[in-house]
RNA sequence: GCGCCCUUCGUCUAUCGGUUAGGACUCAAGAUUUUCAAUCUUGCAAGAGGGGUUCGACUCCCCUAGGGCGCGCCA
């Protein structure tokens, strides 16, 4: 292993899809280690499937990782472009007879597949060609290449999250390295590019770690150093099955646009699997800090929206009013595009943040319970916000407006000029403060009114009042 | 079917042989309050089952059950 280089570590999804967020736990997982270890962080696209890959899923990739925060050093790799030097390894393990020749037609696997299948024996390949030498009627006809594989001992595989895992190699066959049209499999291109790429630490999700034993086989047989592996658990959809597309949303992308911080990402994701002590928000900085390989649970966990939500809520609390303004902004602008903002609404969203941000969840939420600040004239009323208007209160309300008229135009003098109007009229705070709500943002749940009087402004203000009054 | 992995409150987890099994989310109650939140306090809630090992097991071993992953000329 190579414990003395410094750490390279890599993400390497194949494109044939958006980036779930399976896969930007896997990205970060690798990302914070590098960075945590002074290390590199590559980026590998394996593309070698020419049916599935396809642009569109690249540059989800890239927009996934960036809208994440995970930047990768360099420029990324991409697997189909390295064929060649692929194909010169297997055709190396050829010459040194590690590998062979295997003329077994996919008819003929199928058959003996299904002969095993039926016998209740397990589906491996039975090394038919192994030990054959093609005669004359195999010139010409189409072959792969397959690693001859021990037969007897075992591999294991060290791992720092799965501990040391071992198979009978008995157990493994003779798997394909080059395809009958001279393309690499998965197994040897990984292998290869790894090994090229002087990958010192591969951590990924556990799907792979049957993979990892039949790369390490091929690692031996090339006589190249073993990287440190780390195979992370699953992420479950929260019924506890399989993340699927049932779950509904897979994509980080999908998240963004539900209004999550990419932070709040990162920390929920981080603690899905990796903990430390009773540690809760971790944010960025203190995880390169605290990330550790030991530090990786083993069993799958189940995704929570409502544990992401939470912890969303906290960064948005922690934002800072401007920050955070414009991060809404922004956000509204790409999910309603033509929205626009001018500075009058600007300043009031900046303005109401410090009693906005506590009531919203994610961003989406912040929009929808900041929306009276966005319009310009009386809201629409609610249901229930109707119900407070009653001819008596709209007669509190257009007494009171007459009153705001000379007020000062902050908090503290448009609540000592509302609460003196209550008295005035005998009539407690409460009183009056929920039809004024009711006018002033249509609904019976809001900031605090007279925060809200206040960064509406004096004519906007008084003209919502003036119109539910009588 | 075969191989490998996993199993503490509903969920994420702490515990690395000795704890009243802790924290967080959720939920409930209370405090605060012009509403709703936020905040604070309190509460509900767990070692899959069965065998061992040990003075002592959530922790170590075995079995069972349940769940997951893999078994392609996909990655």
């Amino acid at each position: 292993m190579a414990e003395n280089s410094v750490p390279v570590l890599r993400f390497a999804p194949s494109p044939t899809g958006y980036l779930h967020i399976g896969g930007a736990r896997t990205a970060l997982f690798n990302w914070l280690y590098a960075r945590h270890s002074g290390g590199t962080f590559l980026l590998r696209i394996e593309d070698t499937d020419r049916e599935r890959s396809t642009p569109e899923a690249v540059a989800a990739i890239f927009n996934g990782l960036s809208w994440m925060g995970l930047d990768w050093d360099g420029e990324p790799t991409f697997q189909f472009a390295r064929v060649s030097r692929h194909r010169e390894v297997a055709e190396q393990m050829l010459a040194k007879g590690q590998a062979y020749r295997c003329y077994a037609t996919p008819q003929e696997l199928e058959q003996m597949r299904a002969e095993q299948k039926a016998k209740g024996l397990s589906i491996r390949y039975d090394g038919r060609w192994r030990d054959r030498t093609p005669g004359p009627e195999q010139h010409n006809m189409p072959y792969v290449v397959r690693l001859k594989a021990p037969q007897t001992g075992e591999t294991i595989v060290h791992d720092v999250v799965q501990g040391s895992v071992r198979w009978a190699n008995d157990q493994l066959d003779d798997m394909v390295l080059l395809r009958s049209d001279g393309t690499p499999t998965y197994m040897l291109a990984v292998v290869v590019d790894d090994f090229d790429m002087g990958v010192t630490h591969v951590i990924r999700g556990v799907d792979h770690l049957n993979n990892a034993a039949r790369q390490l086989q091929i690692i031996q047989a090339m006589g190249w150093p073993v990287p440190v592996y780390g195979h992370v658990p699953l992420i479950h959809g929260s019924d506890g099955a399989k993340l699927s597309k049932r779950h509904g949303a897979l994509a980080v992308e999908a998240y963004r646009d539900m209004g999550y911080l990419p932070e709040a990402m990162r920390n929920y994701l981080l603690r899905l699997g990796w903990s430390h002590g009773d540690d809760e928000i971790i944010p960025t900085e203190k995880a390169i800090e605290l990330f550790d390989l030991a530090g990786i649970g083993r069993s799958a966990a189940r995704f929570d929206l409502k544990k992401l939500e939470s912890i969303n809520a906290h960064y948005m609390r922690e934002m800072s009013d401007g920050a955070l303004a414009g991060e809404t902004l922004a956000f509204a602008q790409r999910i309603g595009p033509g929205r626009s903002f001018d500075a009058i609404l600007r300043a009031r969203l900046a303005a109401a943040m410090p009693f906005l941000k506590p009531r919203a969840k994610t961003l989406v939420e912040l929009l929808e319970k900041g929306d009276f600040l966005f319009i310009s004239g009386t809201p629409a009323i609610d249901k229930a916000a109707a119900a407070a208007l009653t001819p008596e209160t709209r007669g509190w309300l257009r007494r009171l407006a007459l009153e705001l008229e000379g007020a000062d135009w902050n908090t503290s003098a448009i609540e000592a000029c509302t609460r003196g109007f209550a008295e005035r009229e005998g009539i407690k705070l409460g009183d009056i403060a929920q039809p004024l709500r009711a006018a002033l943002t249509g609904r019976t749940a809001s900031p605090p009114v007279f925060d809200v009087l206040a960064v509406l402004g004096r004519e906007e203000a008084l003209t919502r009042i003036r119109a539910q009054g009588d």
